[in-house]
Order: structure tokens, then C-alpha cells, then sequence
DNA sequence: CCAAATCAAAAACATATGTTCTAATTAACA
DNA sequence: TGTTAATTAGAACATATGTTTTTGATTTGG
């Protein structure tokens, strides 16, 4: 029972295994003789064999001559960026703009995320607190990603701080004339009319985290 | 101009930056001498030397007598879990339970996550189709996490298949008596009282995510 | 059953690479 | 300033490690 075109040999898959083990364990690829060892191989060339296979068959990538050079090219485990939660968004609180010392600053509760979800933006989290977001499809304990804005375009979902009521929440922005409609997403509820100079956008929505 | 205590001489900063830059276009560590001409230094001693002074002060960590084997202490950011995206969850669509091979072929559509979002389970992710789950805070386009189960307990929100319909929906699973109680997660909405004999488990919802 | 391809085993080879040694140079310090 | 510690230089050493070669076993396909 063994393998077709672009099947793995029993061997292969154990070395497979392997590597990705060690590298998990270890921060750098093993070696020819640990791989030999690792998998009960009695040779080095055997080894060098099946890695053959297996780049062949672009499981991995290796480099000429160079040590430890094995590197996974499916599973290369994109970087997480870490992203600051820099507080809570319910009724009533403001909001303060994030700044490069917030994201640095090391005692923040931080949050992983990928390259995926942040989109490539330097963003902020909030926490929403309350169900006070419930129209927006967002619920308490859910995690919004932020990408800082003052600015915005029609549709985009936004924190927008309303200066009046002292109070920032999460809506839809659509520049109406005159006004600015905030939409909540249920079409059951109303939207708000508010000046442009009583609001200030804080940061539009990037994603949208809940956890069970 | 030189460094004190915790501080890095020049010279140091510039390996560090380099151990970075080259560990993120390769997948492998550098060796000494590749650090030595990247760095522009006349001896491989002088790097010896000061990778000691940066293990010394924690920035690194190294393997004796082992080549490539140094490793970022600080910068570990943390490794991604691919998630394969099996399928979407719509009205009408049963839901085959994730295998092995599922998990490994290689062309599925994966979802990079952090261990934080899967929780160090096995999970599988599916997208969400249309609004028919909006009841559960769950819109179009959104992708849940779930983890591969076929019991679970009160109160849990889970994929269940319902086989007289033959439809997978995402509810709230409580047992009561004879019947079992399906959920929304939306008050306004009717619970569904099923026999259990009727449904199958699917998974549990670990995580639910929205990109705007 | 035979021939070709695939895979495994053992040993040897070549060099990539971590390490060490000694001396020179520069910075820190009192 | 002189003395010590920190850093740099160059070379050589020891071995860790990728590669090759040869031989033999095992599988595959007709």
C-alpha cells in the first residue's frame, strides 16, 4: 500500500510530522541526522531522500548546501500583529484617539490577530460593553478591530463620538446634505440626524471578533 | 556614545534588526557568517561575541554547537493555526463533518487564526450565506468557528443538522425532557422544539467573525 | 516471472559553521 | 593619565551537517 503522484509514503508523512513538531518546539528547522533520528531513519541519505519527495511534491522548500534550511510551504504560519485593546466602548464613554505610545505601551491587553483580519491597517480593538450595540448586529463581550480614521465614506461602519451627548457608539455614516445619518444596521430601528460639527469619527470597523 | 547596562551598542541594534529581517525572508535562521557580512563585520568572533551579549540580555536564545539555532526571545509572535473553511451554512445545505482529509487537502480555503480564537481545539470554519441566521447576531458573509462535536451541552450555540428538512442552522441547544429546544438567540424570535432522535450535532460554535 | 522504477542502508566526502585562541584597539573610569 | 574592561580582528580548530556513491532490497507493471 503505497503512494501515488502526489500522495506521501508513509515515511514522508512521519518526516513531515516531524518538522513540523520541531520547528514548533525549537524556533529553527532540524537537522538532516535529527530528522534520521526523530523518525527511526537509518540513514542520512535516506533522509536526504525523501526530502527530495517532499519538496518535489511542494510540501517544503530547502536551500542548496545550507544548513537547516528546511522550510514548510504550506504551513508557513503567517506572523500575528498584536493588536492593543484600548478600552470599552458602551454608553456614555468617550473615546480617546489612540496614539503611538498607547500601541506601544507593553501592560496593554493585547489582542493576536492576522495579517487577514487587520488587513494590513495599523488598527485598534475596543471591547463593547453592553447590548447596547445589539442593532449592529454586535453583542456584549464581542471585539471590534478599529482602523484609526477622522474621516469616512458613505455605508462605512464607524465610532463616531457625539460631542453633544458626550457618547460614542457604532453606527453606519451617510453624509446627507446638510446633516449626517447614523444607521443603525437593523432596518427595525431609527437613525440618528446629527450636525457635522457635534460628531467626530473615531475609527471605522475593520472586523468584528465574538467569542463563545 | 556607547551602551549601559540592559541598553544594545550600535552594533548589537544592527544584528538584532538583521536576525529579524533575515528570519522573515528566509524561514530559517542565519548563520554566523551570513550575519557577519549582512552586518558588515570583519570576524566571525566579533558576531560570537556579540550574539552572547544579546543572549545575555535576553533578546535572543541560542543552541550551543548547534548551527542556525538562534531564536527571537521576545519577538515570538505568536504561530497561526490554519483553518480550512469547509463550506457554507445556509438554508438547505447539509453539512458533511470535517475528516482528516479534509483537513489536509491542500486546495480548501483556509482561514489563518490564532490560538486565542480557536482555543487550541480542532476547529473547522464555515461561512454564513444569507440572513437566516441574523437571528443569532450572525449576518451574510460572517464565518463561524466551530469545533467538531456531536454532543454538547445546555445553552451552547451549535451547528445541528435537522434531518426531516435536511438543513444545517446555527442555534442554541437545550435539552428538556423528551424534546430538545433549538434557540435563536434573538427573544423576538420562536424557539424550535425538535425530537432528538431528528437531529445530529455538528459542531460548536467557538467563534464567530465579520469583515467589513 | 522479468525488468524497471522506487526505496533503503551504510559509508565516505566536502564544507558549512559554531567555537576558541591570541593579539590589537577602543572605551570607561578614577 | 594610566589601568581596567569592553570590543574588535584575524586565524585556526573541531565538528555539525548537507551531499554523494555504491550496493542491495522492495515494489511496480506488463
Amino acid at each position: 500500500m503505497y503512494s501515488q503522484m502526489g500522495e506521501l509514503s508513509s515515511r514522508q508523512q512521519k518526516i513531515l510530522q516531524f518538522l513540523i513538531e520541531f520547528m514548533d518546539d525549537n524556533q529553527y528547522p532540524p537537522s538532516v541526522r535529527e530528522i534520521q533520528d526523530g523518525c527511526d531513519i537509518s540513514s542520512t541519505s535516506v533522509v536526504d531522500y525523501n526530502l527530495r519527495r517532499l519538496e518535489e511534491k511542494g510540501y517544503i522548500h530547502r536551500g542548496k548546501e545550507i544548513s537547516r534550511s528546511i522550510s514548510l510551504e504550506s504551513n508557513q504560519s503567517k506572523r500575528t500583529i498584536p493588536v492593543p485593546i484600548l478600552g470599552k466602548i458602551a454608553a456614555g464613554v468617550p473615546l480617546p484617539m489612540p496614539s503611538e505610545s498607547d500601541v506601544w505601551s507593553s501592560d496593554q491587553e493585547m489582542l493576536e490577530l492576522t495579517e487577514d483580519q487587520t488587513q494590513g491597517k495599523k488598527v485598534f480593538a475596543l471591547m463593547v460593553e453592553g447590548t447596547s450595540m445589539i442593532d449592529a448586529l454586535i453583542n456584549d463581550g464581542d471585539i471590534v478591530v478599529l482602523e484609526p480614521t477622522s474621516s469616512c465614506d458613505n455605508g462605512e461602519m464607524v465610532a463616531v463620538w457625539l460631542k453633544s451627548e458626550n457618547e460614542t457608539t457604532l453606527k453606519k455614516f451617510f453624509h446627507e446634505g446638510e446633516k449626517i445619518r447614523l444607521q443603525p444596521m437593523n432596518a427595525t430601528m431609527s437613525p440618528i440626524y446629527v450636525d457635522p460639527a457635534n460628531i467626530e469619527i473615531q475609527g471605522r470597523v475593520v472586523t468584528a471578533i465574538r467569542s463563545m
